[in-house]
RNA sequence: GUGGGCGUAGCUCAGUUGGUUAGAGCGCCAGGUUGUGGUCCUGGAGGUCGCGGGUUCGACCCCCGUCGCUCACCCCA
């Protein structure tokens, strides 16, 4: 292999400039919002952790733990992984802290997996999540998935489902599995080639399995939700009739499995019907009430959702929402032309006055400086020559309209931004 | 990790059965208008045809390898 004589952004990473950027930062800012709204804080947690964390935090087991994680040794040889996901990292911080119960917070952060890149799926790419620790009340599950909920209606999605299940908590789940195992030991022969390797170690993957084989064999087999014990059951109804007070749509999904092993009682999923293939996913979260004692800290309930930023775009583009989630807007646009670099010094009082504004450089033409003023998108010129040089004036000018003749003013230097603010103000 | 499709200007793409100096549109720059953008006209810059090797008198075109992009499987956001 050689060197690369360009180099480019890393296999399945991307690089996001403007417009295009513009829409994540709308997309934050919106999340931003309804977390605040919530009660939630931001959390910043590194992006990279002690691979143990995220062993003992999604699983030995897991998919995600077992070939998808970006591993390395610092120069001090310490065994480092980058965030596969959002989770594990916050409950780690949690356990580090002692914060007061119940602590909110919601995150925004790059996750890394090292898997073959296709549509919607990326080995760095985004989430927007919030966790709550510290209480088991249903409420706050309701809480949660509400939240989702109504971040995704005013991203304006609307083709999107939510599906729920619960896991269970650690004991009726444990007990379960092994009435699942025996299941699966007696039509082992019967499953798909995958699972016939894997249904021992990890036996609730199956019931996720697409296979027509596999799906055949967990049909007849016990479900999950059927053996739950009377305090999850309670549990879940409470979920879900919370959900259903507040309009939530909810479908009862008993094969719903999620990757991460931490996950009990509520477990849910918003797929977007918008998006073909399996990458549909568009968040997905759940109570994790063993988490924290995994991670070193006390019984601590636990319970969260992370979204997939790349997934959300391309569900709205798949629906054809074509109305930006940020409209930014330049105010004013400097063209200058005397040569003395008149720009500078004005461009600094009309951003003191807060209006955003921006010039051409490198002493071009004014053909051209108006060229890019066009471009641009200002909707006021500010021209200076040497006419206006001379005179302490400055030429206003509306980009919006046609004709100069008409829309066109000359104003003191010392009036430019109060008259700046009035035209702005008038439109 | 497995398999399919594709790599020609900044972008979107043409490129005849392999045959001379590789094209278009958009974008960019300049001029038409020595003080005025969005339309129009004229001109210009810009390409080791992903990279390496092979076949051939001759390769953007054929063959092999490689890298990258993309789609699917698996799994997930």
């Amino acid at each position: 292999m050689s060197e690369p004589s360009q180099f480019q952004a890393p296999v399945g990473t991307h690089d996001v400039l403007a417009p295009e950027s513009a829409q994540w930062e709308g997309l934050v800012a919106t999340f931003a919002h309804y977390a605040h709204l919530y009660g939630f804080s931001l959390v910043i947690t590194p992006v990279f952790e002690d691979v143990g964390v995220f062993h003992r935090g999604i699983g030995e087991q897991s998919d995600v733990a077992r070939k998808e994680m970006y591993v390395f040794k610092d120069r001090g040889e310490r065994l480092y992984a980058l965030r596969p996901e959002g989770t594990a990292p916050v409950v780690r911080a949690f356990v580090q802290h002692q914060p007061t119960t119940p602590f909110k917070a919601w995150y925004f952060t790059p996750a890394f997996r090292y898997e073959r890149p296709q549509a919607g799926r990326y080995r760095q790419h985004h989430q927007l999540g919030v966790e709550v620790l510290g209480t088991g009340d249903p409420a706050v599950d309701v809480e949660v998935i509400t939240l989702a909920q109504r971040f995704y209606e005013a991203l304006g999605l609307t083709r999107f489902r939510l599906l729920i299940n619960s896991m269970g908590h650690l004991e009726c789940r444990g007990a379960y599995v092994e009435l699942l195992r025996s299941h699966l030991e007696a039509h082992a022969e019967e499953l798909c080639d995958e699972h016939q390797k894997t249904w021992r170690t990890n036996p609730l993957r199956v019931l996720d399995c697409k296979n027509a084989a596999c799906v055949a064999v967990t049909a007849k087999g016990p479900m999950l939700i059927d053996h739950l014990c009377e305090d999850c059951r309670t549990h879940f109804s409470a979920v879900r009739e919370g959900l259903s007070r507040l309009g939530v749509a909810n479908e009862l999904n008993p094969r719903l499995v999620r990757g991460f092993d931490y996950y009990t009682r509520t477990t849910f999923e918003f797929v977007s019907d918008a998006l073909e293939g399996a990458q549909n996913a568009i968040g997905g979260g759940g109570r994790y009430d063993g988490l924290v004692e995994q991670l070193g800290g006390k019984p601590t309930s636990g319970i969260g959702f992370g979204s997939g930023v790349e997934r959300l775009l391309i569900a709205r583009e798949a629906e054809g929402i074509t109305t930006p989630l940020l409209a930014r807007q330049l105010d004013v646009f400097v063209v200058d032309t005397t040569h003395e670099d008149v720009a500078t010094l004005l461009l600094d009082r009309l951003r003191a006055a807060g209006l955003a504004s921006d010039r051409a450089y490198d002493q071009r033409s004014m053909k051209a400086q108006m060229k890019v003023a066009d471009k641009s998108g200002a909707r006021l010129a500010l021209l200076v020559g040497p006419q206006e040089l001379a005179a302490g004036e400055v030429t206003i000018r509306d980009l919006r309209s046609a004709d100069f003749g008409q829309t066109q003013q000359r104003v003191s230097q010392e009036d430019v931004v109060s008259t700046i603010v009035q035209l702005l103000r008038m439109k």
